[in-house]
DNA sequence: CGTTCTAGATTGAACGCTCATTCTATGTTA
DNA sequence: TAACATAGAATGAGCGTTCAATCTAGAACG
């Protein structure tokens, strides 16, 4: 799991280490969740001394934050390529097989279940994560209004962003859809998604 | 929160200490998580002592398991209801209200994300899960049989379980958006849902 | 080139604490 | 009195965190 980051030239040592403790500790958290991964086991996996963690994180929840900080910029900036395509209703449909794909590999799903858990109880992380979902949620509100438009429809404010919703729960659905029917026939959910996200789309209020 | 049980002739001594375990764990669960609530703070919002739950469970694990079953026993018995219904269909566009107002509810939503969340790496729970949704989905595809069937479409099984699971993840994507955005427009969401279950259960494949 | 110096990297033992669980002793009831 | 309900202290393991001690790479210097 842990790729071997090594040091180079663009990346100092510390960074590499940082990098080499969020890996770790991601691993960590998947299969144990957070409370139940403990630093001993994090540094284990991270090739290195519990002690040692200290020095590039304040304590246990400054981890779970970077964490939770590194996966929703990567969300960020796949919604921002996103809107930058040519036409952006093809782009989106033509997308959707790799979102579903995504979210149902158990895997991510483990880990994005246990930062949804933890920010429901622990203010810290439901600040950054409402944050950040508050990014990409304009995000995807301007990307849905210029779908919109091209088809004739002028939503408010209020139903783009509640368009904006449904589509979120679509995908953040399927997280707890492959735990619990990890056996799911992938191909005909795919199909059947991108029928559902068509005519959400096109939705006339 | 926990409702004070009193011991009736219908009820046992025991069964009501059980359940009084069951609700304050219920509680810790929601608030701290699996992990993070302790034994002694279960005990203490059960108003009886730590060593004392070892009674009634036989470990912690065995708290979860119950409050797991017991939990989707209930959402069981809520669709089983459902398919009893006169016009099947219009039964279950007019509860989707509810039914979104019910995943909305943050108090819900932690528990049954931290549910999703332990099953997603402790084996036992996955099992409990996964059976309790396998009952869960029979039952939902074929109420969209029947749905379906009425409006002229006959499907085969694995395209009514694809139907299924789109629809299930909908619902369960609402869990993770009452935290991600707890501001979120109910009413508009709920239109907006309304609107998409139509869609889905006349989409032709 | 070889030696010394030094600042940062790294360790691992130690600390205080809390945990799940067990055990013994005492109440309570029938 | 017999059987069960309950409390609460005891246990040992494991936790997050700290810290003094060691190592190491490379700059400074002769």
């Amino acid at each position: 799991m842990s790729a071997p980051l090594s040091p180079s030239s663009e990346n100092t040592r510390a960074e590499t280490r940082r990098a080499q403790i969020l890996c770790a500790a991601a691993d960590c958290f998947r299969s144990s969740g957070f409370h139940g991964a403990s630093i001993a086991q994090i540094s284990k996996t991270a090739g290195m001394s519990a002690g040692h963690i200290y020095h590039y994180f304040e304590n246990k929840e400054a981890i779970i934050a970077a964490i939770v900080a590194q996966d929703l910029e990567r969300f960020l900036t796949l919604t921002a390529g996103f809107r930058a395509a040519r036409n952006v209703q093809d782009a989106m449909i033509g997308c959707v097989a790799n979102g579903v794909e995504e979210k149902l590999d158990p895997a991510t799903a483990g880990l994005k279940l246990e930062i949804v858990a933890e920010a429901a109880r622990n203010p810290r992380v439901a600040e950054i994560v409402r944050a950040a979902d508050r990014t990409c949620r304009e995000s995807l509100a301007e990307t849905l209004r210029a779908v919109r438009e091209a088809s004739g429809h002028h939503d408010d404010d209020a139903t783009l962003q509640a368009l904006t919703e449904v589509m979120a729960a679509m995908f953040e659905g399927l997280l707890s859809r492959s735990i619990r029917n990890p056996d799911l026939d992938r191909d005909r959910v795919v199909r059947v998604f991108q029928t559902a996200m068509r005519d959400l789309m096109s939705q006339t209020p």
